[in-house]
RNA sequence: GCCGACGUAGCUCAGUGGUAGAGCAGCGGUUUCGUAAACCGCUGGCCGGGAGUUCGAAUCUCCCCGUCGGCUCCA
């Protein structure tokens, strides 16, 4: 949910004439304004709705006469004609009006939607305000710029089908999106990074460096890894084995399907049931389901035996490849597929040891994600989804104090997400910033006290006794597929160096000099066995250049050329290319060069 | 799922009712060249799939699949 600052003219209230040092809220929302004057001399009869201000922009909804709808092509009639009404330097003319009155204008324009808001208001309100912009009049509280002419660094973007209110059972509407800025530098600077957004779109480079694809007939949301991405992926994995080793997780593994029993156990079926695929029957009539979560197979785990306290907290861990049935237009990429593969592990505790897990747990998180290069996080708390949840209040207040706990003394932001909790739990979600500051939601910790209980998990406690294990679900990539999608965007294909599938791309000069070729086979079995991953270019037919530029475009790392002068001279030294900082090249000895890499590699160096 | 746009060679795209095209990639040859593209030639397509309209469909209509931008959803 991109965060809207709405104006929601349902406050409509006391007016504030002009801005004399209008914000970009408020320019951007005079903006939205403009535009919807343009709109209606464009297309008389167009109903509107709302136009706040959003972030980078604006927007306005409307409903056009008939059955007509707004075509990209429209946004350019639009554009030129605001510019037309910019030039005009029309006045903001705000205007107080009883709110009888106001009902009646908006009546005799013929604009539904404002009626609507105006009968949407508290009873209290007896008076809201409007503003005329040239012949364009709207039910608004205001500020806005000036004049028209302020409103002149702008740009419409897109076009979009939004329901009413936001509610997917109201009719659609059509919503208009731009921008706006003071000026045209800021403008072109926004676009700019709206370009560096796509040059850097995983599915763009996936293709680009054959790293993964999506074939169409596999259907829609599963992805096919290619030797590029699978290299990748695998080393993404290894470490994050070795990390979870050395912090006390055991591996299991568990099947794709089962019963239907199971998830009906869990509740999965009862709460989930949009996100599942439609079931497997067999001969028997037993159904079938692929999984949606791993959860309730780690449950089994733990339930296969008589439990002792002595073996808390156990932390159960698996990449485990879950399946979701995702409506078709949600489908995007590598970040919201149908078929994914979590790093999903369950750590069953006692309620004494929940607190102190869950502290080392977050350590452990950020850690882990600093390894992968990401370094600016905030936390998010997601309290319960009122009327989509199991337990009692006193097991949800438990749980999100112990999450708030764990959360604070982090020294990172913490924002409140209320609502937002699974039905069986509270959670944090970490969220990073990514190279060109955009947030993904990355890692998610959720505190669980209803699956034991559904399950009837218990251990046996000191006493004797039997008592009843916390679940703590975690999983710290999110997804593999999508924390990969966030790193390529986040190194905008450029991996650091342990992560680059080529690491070092080795070029000769001439194709048929036994003594180039040899020296090129030499240092490429040295780098083998410094465990590297060179590759020589030996394409036959192709030039020394072209081959440097294949290694720029493949996002090669480091680009080693030899040549006859080189081997001539016999000094030992290499010209080494730096492909990520601009092709700088220096003078290096082999042994060095090995050293350099293997050290990059080993401290995990963003780049 | 909903609104809109789109789907032509491996990739990027041109072609709007009358014999399917270009560049790159791939393949074959010539060239052996010092840090971002040598030159010549060749191959390559059920124009996403199906049904319809038409003498004739990549082109028009409908259904399905898939992609993109949003909305809703992201449990």
């Amino acid at each position: 949910m991109p965060s809207e600052v709405v104006d929601d003219a349902a406050e409509a209230g006391l007016p504030i004439a002009t801005s004399d040092a209008p914000t970009l809220d408020v320019l951007r929302h005079s903006a939205a304004h403009l535009m919807a004057a343009a709109v209606t001399e464009l297309f008389p009869g167009a109903k509107y709705d709302v136009g706040p201000s959003i972030e980078d922009g604006f927007f306005y909804n409307f409903r056009l006469p008939g059955d007509a709808h707004f075509t990209e092509d429209d946004l350019g009639v639009i554009e030129e004609r605001m510019r037309l009404l910019s030039k005009r330097a029309l006045p903001y003319l705000p205007d107080v009006l009883p709110r009888a009155e106001a009902r009646a204008l908006f009546e005799q324009l013929d604009q539904p939607f404002k009626v609507a808001i105006i009968d949407r208001l508290d009873a209290g309100v007896d008076r809201v305000s409007v503003y005329r912009t040239g012949d364009f009049i709207d039910l608004c509280r205001g500020p806005h710029v000036a004049d028209s002419g302020v409103v002149h660094a702008f740009k419409l973007l897109r076009v979009a089908g939004v329901y009413w209110l936001g509610d997917e059972r109201n009719e659609q509407l059509q919503r208009v999106y731009g921008t706006a800025w003071f000026s045209d530098e800021e403008l072109d600077a926004y676009l700019h990074r709206l370009e560096e957004a796509r040059r850097r779109d995983h599915r763009r480079l996936g293709q680009e460096l054959d790293l993964f694809s999506f074939p169409e007939e596999l259907g829609s949301g599963l992805v096919v890894f290619h030797p590029n991405g699978g290299l990748i992926r695998t080393l993404m994995e290894d470490y994050s084995r070795e990390r979870h080793i050395a912090a006390g997780y055991e591996f299991v593994n568990t099947p794709h399907i089962t019963k239907e029993d199971l998830f009906q156990i869990s509740g999965h079926l009862d709460w989930f049931s949009e996100g599942v695929f439609p079931p497997l029957e067999l001969d028997e009539g037993q159904r079938y389901y692929l999984k949606p979560m791993n959860c309730p197979m780690h449950i089994l785990i733990f339930r296969s035996r008589m439990r002792s306290y002595r073996e808390l907290p156990l932390r159960l861990f698996e990449f485990g490849t879950v399946y979701r049935y995702e409506k078709s237009g949600v489908v995007h990429g590598l970040t919201r597929a149908r078929g994914f593969t979590q790093d999903d592990a369950h750590i069953f505790c006692s309620r004494e040891q929940m607190q102190g897990e869950l502290v080392s747990l977050l350590d452990f998180t950020l850690g882990l994600l600093r390894d992968y290069g990401l370094s600016d996080f905030y936390l998010e708390l997601s309290t319960k989804p009122e009327g989509k949840a199991v337990g009692t209040d006193k097991e949800w207040e438990e749980a999100t104090g112990a999450l708030r706990e764990a959360a604070s003394g982090r020294g990172l932001e913490l924002v409140l997400d209320p609502g937002g909790g699974t039905f069986y739990g509270p959670k944090i979600s970490v969220q990073a910033r990514d190279a060109i500051g955009r947030t993904w939601q990355i890692s998610t910790i959720q505190v669980d006290f209803q699956l034991p209980h559904r399950f009837g998990l218990e251990f046996v406690d000191p006493s004797g006794g039997t008592s009843r294990p916390i679940m703590i679900h975690r999983a710290l990539f999110g997804s593999i597929e999508r924390f990969f999608a966030i790193l390529v965007e986040h190194y905008a294909g450029a991996f650091p160096l342990w992560l680059a599938p080529v690491q070092c791309e080795l070029i000769p000069v001439q194709d048929d000099e036994p003594a180039v070729v040899a020296s090129i086979a030499d240092l490429a079995a040295r780098m083998r066995a410094a465990r590297l991953r060179p590759h020589v270019d030996d394409r036959p037919g192709e030039r020394m250049q072209a081959r440097v530029r294949t290694a720029e475009l493949h996002k090669v790392p480091y680009v080693v050329v030899i040549g006859k002068r080189d081997v001539e001279r016999n000094d030992g030294m290499l010209s080494l290319r730096d492909n990520r900082r601009g092709g700088a090249q220096q003078q290096v000895a082999v042994d060095d060069l090995i050293e350099r890499l293997t050290a990059e590699v080993r401290e995990r160096r963003p780049e």
